[in-house]
DNA sequence: GTGTATGTGTTGTTTATCCAACACATTGAA
DNA sequence: TTCAATGTGTTGGATAAACAACACATACAC
């Protein structure tokens, strides 16, 4: 959680390279950018790269998980329980993260990105859940995050597979009684 | 004129420190401007300012000529004799940076600008007339360009003085032929 | 095949930047 | 006055970044 405080030029490096990479993925399709592009485009050495990251595809999974998180975080999981308002918002954030994806082009990795989506749910649902039962860690909440993260998921696939041009808000508002309150059989 | 291959960062730093001091300018007046402000707007430490600038009044003087090299530089002086044409641009892009001055605050060191503006605009004329007469070294142009460029300054605080709504381009045409043609008596 | 070109990932050395600490000056409030 | 707060400019040691050089892989032409 705490980070004792990075070197000021790391945070500076690593966003130059961040960024020059969106900047890039703009233009092309990932199998096309090269180590040196970014480089170039960060004006950083391209050992430098190296000194950060493992490899190309090890950039890609850091500069996806920071954007997601950014549509995510600032906005909820500070101060906020997990109810029917917030789980709104975050699966709107995940339609709009992918909708942002698809005019940059990751084909061929959308697995990786999965993943990535699914990890970093887990872990903003996992601390809402922490947050609003008071508690610092509980192995039961951590499951429940893992599970509610890949449904959560499923559902947004669920939502790009049938375009009935239904809002993102309307399609997870049917599903939130059974997450909310679970699937229980005596309803009435 | 070639500097050997400056290192990288340098380049960078250096951007840094007058981007920041540039936006700050336009904020606050020059003298509540601190160099601890400047350092952490552009994201680096104070002490490396140090490295890069004796202190305020050396980087206000270096972002100052370099702003006032980039409105006249690109356009001229590399391939262009210095003729009526030329001029005009000269005079326009003179009073455009004065113009873009006055929104930022520099209330005080009107002077300092003032030879600033001179002392750059004595360069970029020597080289065009060294360029036009194709010579390399010439005491005579010189002295030609250090006249010019207090005259042609001088003619921008005259036009900034009488604002008779005159456009620059109208005023500097009025003194024109005396600057290519030179004073003749016999002019008829 | 052989050569040329381009990309990846690593290493040792040099250099720019960070940082904490310092002395000193100025300002303003107690 | 004295004290606290804020700014300037400098220094020595620690660390990130630059750079050139390297081995290796892939691809493409002749």
């Amino acid at each position: 959680m705490t980070n004792a405080k990075t070197d000021p030029r790391i945070l500076r490096t690593r966003k130059l390279i961040m960024d020059a990479f969106m900047e890039l993925s703009g233009k092309k399709e990932f199998k096309d950018i090269t180590v040196k592009d970014i480089t170039t485009e960060a004006m950083i050495n391209r050992a430098t790269f190296y000194y950060h990251f493992e490899d190309i595809y090890d950039l890609l999974e850091k500069v996806l998980s920071e954007v997601l998180l950014v549509n995510l975080d600032c906005d909820f999981y500070q101060n906020n329980d997990l109810n029917e308002e917030s789980l709104v918002k975050i699966f709107i954030a995940i339609t709009n993260f992918q909708k942002s994806l698809s005019n940059r082009c990751h084909r061929g990795y959308e697995d990786t990105i999965a993943r990535i989506i699914r990890e970093q749910l887990e872990v903003v649902l996992y601390k809402m859940l922490l947050n609003q039962n008071k508690i610092e860690v509980d192995e039961g909440l951590r499951i429940t995050a893992v599970i509610l993260s890949w449904g959560i998921y499923g559902a947004s696939v669920e939502w790009r597979r049938d375009d009935k041009g239904m809002l993102p808000e309307e399609f997870i508002k049917l599903a939130i009684p059974s997450i909310i309150s679970g699937v229980n059989i005596t309803k009435e």
